[in-house]
DNA sequence: AACAGGGTTATTTTT
DNA sequence: TAACCCTGTT
């Protein structure tokens, strides 16, 4: 048999890996080392060397983006194609189990899967349900209470109480979170993980189904996986010893452990898992050796890894430069300048990024780009299903599929405006807790007449709400036999969306008209894909995707983004800014070893994504929460060594004398904005950056940045 | 229902 | 600083 095409091409390590004898094993895969690639000629080799069928086989990626990557790739390499192969994220694995088995998961068939932003909503009713104080129980503390037991596999049967005031009311919510969760029908993402891992290991027959289906189960970025996913993929390898796991991780790469993601599955690997295997895939194609050396020498500081050394054949003598900005508008404008001239030499901007640690540093560079009129993209911001005209059509569609979704129906009960205020809403919703029943069924309850529900309001209000009914009963009547596309624009008409929308003509309601458009548009995609041509599955669908968080690519545009979004892409020329103590790291994470590690990889992620130029900048005042920062030059910068650094300060410092300064001289009478007048008392200027020491008339005696100030001369 | 004003709070966000 | 949420007012 020719089995060159599954062969050629790879290095020997990926070779080894590729064609192992099946075992438990761990491929530590660094940064641009190919894993993909791997991972998909080794499914090719099950297939086609091993006589593997495709139906025992289980990719598992963390994104959708990853899972058709990789779909597509398998589809174009084994020769009798991919069909049968499961191959999704956690969660549509996960969802795919559910749906097949919802009878024996105890859920109904029509569940709805809410994402993080629903979840939240849905916490917060919870609180307000109970009457606790807001002040102490943010849906963000609940959200994190409840997700992290999920993750560990608890219930709130299960989580022990304890002394702890705060612990035993957040056990009360998680009480209550899951009883409505149950009565409406809601599965949040956590809950998708447990309840299939519990399906698993609860349910004999059906654990053993899928233990003795998925022979080789294959799992990416295995640093991002957190307890509950490693327990899942113990329970679909099932006890016998004849299913394989093979899990491809880089633990330097590991930057979500605070979102749950456990570097410790990696670094534990052997112990989580029998006769386990160890591979390394330290050759590099992405960058050129310098970058490496500096991003090696970075992340050598960090004690949690196996220790890895990254490699390349790729010479070039270009070193790192770093630019220390005296502001973080120089630094901006810095940036600005250096992509100029980039462009001017024939560069693309396509090839350029800026990296941040935050968002909130992205506005001044955006500013900065705007006024020099650079095109740029920025990735993350606002996805598109979590825009309010989006998420209101989906609450329509929602509630159609499911009456049980109080969460929907409270979204859209009075939207358009139809007479239901706050006012009736509770009154409803207080009878609706009160009896223990969804929000539809006490409506309807109450436009019955039912004895046993007793409500004081009156009967043009009852009107209203039964005419709210009669029209969710009458779109869902009406888009019986519709294809999908036809299905959303008519319920955007019926529900009074369109309407809405239409009647005012201001720019956000025309992007709301236009957002709906395009909604139509992926209904439609939905539909002739035929995949998701029923609504429920494109509900199920939308909810686990995202839909691109980054802006469209139109022209070439230089690409910003936080150093979390970065991972997984690579650009010829990449600028990390903002390299501050107290920002890069976070001063939060700058004195707990663990917070701090993991900043070191973000940074080690950041650095990898550079192929040929590696830009670190940072400055000396920098404008935070509307305060004045003097940060010192980040450590991560202090951790590469010298001689792999071309300073660009020294060039740099007599173009950038700042000349606010002729102004400003010991007597100069001023105005400011808040401190009101002064006088100038001193005046220093280091070369870098510009100070004035002014005497207000009224609050006492100030050194100001000159540049941040906003003097008036008088 | 819409809006103004005060108080609070500030990472990162694959699903 | 500025964005968000809540509250009280019109």
């Amino acid at each position: 048999m020719d089995i060159s095409h599954l062969v050629d091409g790879l290095n020997e390590q990926q070779r080894e890996i590729v064609c192992a004898e099946p075992s438990n094993c761990l491929v530590l895969a660094g940064a641009g080392s190919g894993k993909t690639r791997v991972l998909v000629h080794r499914i090719a080799w099950l297939i086609e060397v091993l006589e593997v069928s495709p139906h025992s086989v289980l990719a598992i990626t963390f994104t959708n983006k990853a899972a058709g990557e990789m779909k597509a790739r398998i589809a174009d390499l084994v020769k009798k194609g991919g069909g049968g192969i499961w191959c999704g994220t956690f969660h549509a694995i996960c969802l795919r189990i559910l749906k097949q088995h919802h009878t024996e998961a105890n859920l109904t068939p029509n569940f709805t899967i809410i994402d993080t932003g629903d979840q939240k909503r849905f916490i917060k009713r919870v609180i307000e349900q109970l009457n606790l104080d807001k002040k102490k129980f943010t849906p963000d503390g609940v959200i994190g209470f409840i997700n992290k037991n999920k993750e560990q596999g608890l219930r709130a049967a299960t989580v022990k109480g304890s002394h702890d005031y705060m612990h035993n009311q957040l056990l009360k919510i998680y009480e209550r979170y899951e009883i409505l969760a149950a009565q409406e029908n809601l599965v949040d993402f956590g809950e998708l993980l447990l309840r299939t891992h519990e399906l698993l290991s609860r349910n004999e027959a059906i654990g053993k189904h899928y233990s003795s289906k998925f022979k080789h189960i294959l799992v990416d970025e295995f640093q991002d996986t957190n307890g509950l996913q490693c327990a899942l993929i113990h329970s679909l390898q099932g006890k016998d010893n004849n299913n394989y796991v093979m899990a491809v991780g880089d633990e330097d790469q590991s930057i979500y452990g605070w979102r749950g993601a456990d570097i410790g599955n990696v670094l534990n690997f052997d112990k989580l898992f029998n006769d386990t295997k160890t591979f390394r895939l330290e050759k590099n194609y992405r960058s050129t050796e310098n970058i490496l050396k500096a991003a090696n020498a970075v992340i050598s500081n960090n004690s949690d890894r196996f220790g890895k050394e990254l490699w390349s054949d790729i010479k070039d003598n270009a070193l790192i430069e770093f630019y220390r900005a005296p502001t973080d508008r120089q630094e901006a404008s810095f940036l600005t300048d250096a992509l100029a001239d980039h462009y001017k030499q024939g560069g693309k901007l396509n090839d350029c990024a800026i990296f941040y640690r935050t968002n909130a540093q992205s506005r001044i560079i955006e500013e900065t780009l705007i006024h020099h009129g650079i095109p740029y993209r920025v990735y993350g911001g606002l996805r598109f299903y979590d825009r309010a005209e989006i998420k209101n059509v989906i609450a329509y569609m929602r509630l159609i599929v499911n009456r049980s979704n109080t969460e929907a129906m409270l979204r859209i009960i009075n939207l358009p405006t139809r007479g239901l205020g706050s006012t009736t809403i509770s009154k409803i919703n207080d009878l609706a807790q009160k009896h223990n029943i969804s929000l539809w069924d006490t409506a309807k309850a109450i436009t019955q007449g039912a004895p046993a529900i007793i409500t004081d309001l009156n009967k043009s209000k009852i009107a209203v709400v039964q005419k709210f009914l009669d029209l969710i009963d009458k779109i869902d009547d009406s888009i019986r036999g519709m294809g999908l596309q036809e299905q959303t624009s008519t319920i955007i008409k019926l529900s009074g969306l369109e309407q809405l929308y239409n009647k005012n003509k201001d720019a956000d309601y025309e992007s709301a008209r236009d957002n709906l458009q395009e909604f139509v548009n992926a209904a439609n995609i939905a539909f002739n894909s035929d995949e998701s041509s029923d609504m429920e599955i494109f509900l199920d669908n939308i909810a686990l995707e995202s839909g691109s968080t980054q802006a469209q690519e139109y022209e070439d545009s230089v690409q910003l983004m936080t150093i979390h979004a970065s991972k997984g892409l690579e650009f010829l020329k990449v600028f990390m800014t903002g390299m501050e103590e107290g920002l890069f790291p976070l001063e939060k994470s700058a004195y707990d070893d663990k917070l701090l590690q993991e900043e070191r990889r973000l940074c080690y992620v950041g650095m990898t994504r550079a192929c040929r130029h590696l830009c670190i900048t940072c400055c000396e005042a920098r404008l935070l929460y509307g305060r004045e920062n003097y940060n010192p030059i980040s450590r991560f910068i202090e951790e590469v060594p010298k001689e792999l650094i071309r300073n660009l300060n020294d060039k740099k410092r007599t173009t950038l004398l700042n000349n606010s300064m002729i102004k400003l001289k010991v007597g100069t009478r001023v105005n400011h904005p808040t401190f009101g007048y002064g006088e100038v008392t001193n005046t220093e200027d280091n070369g870098h950056i510009s100070r004035v020491q002014i005497d207000f008339e009224h609050e006492g005696s100030k050194w100001l940045v000159t540049e941040y100030a906003q003097l008036q001369i008088l």
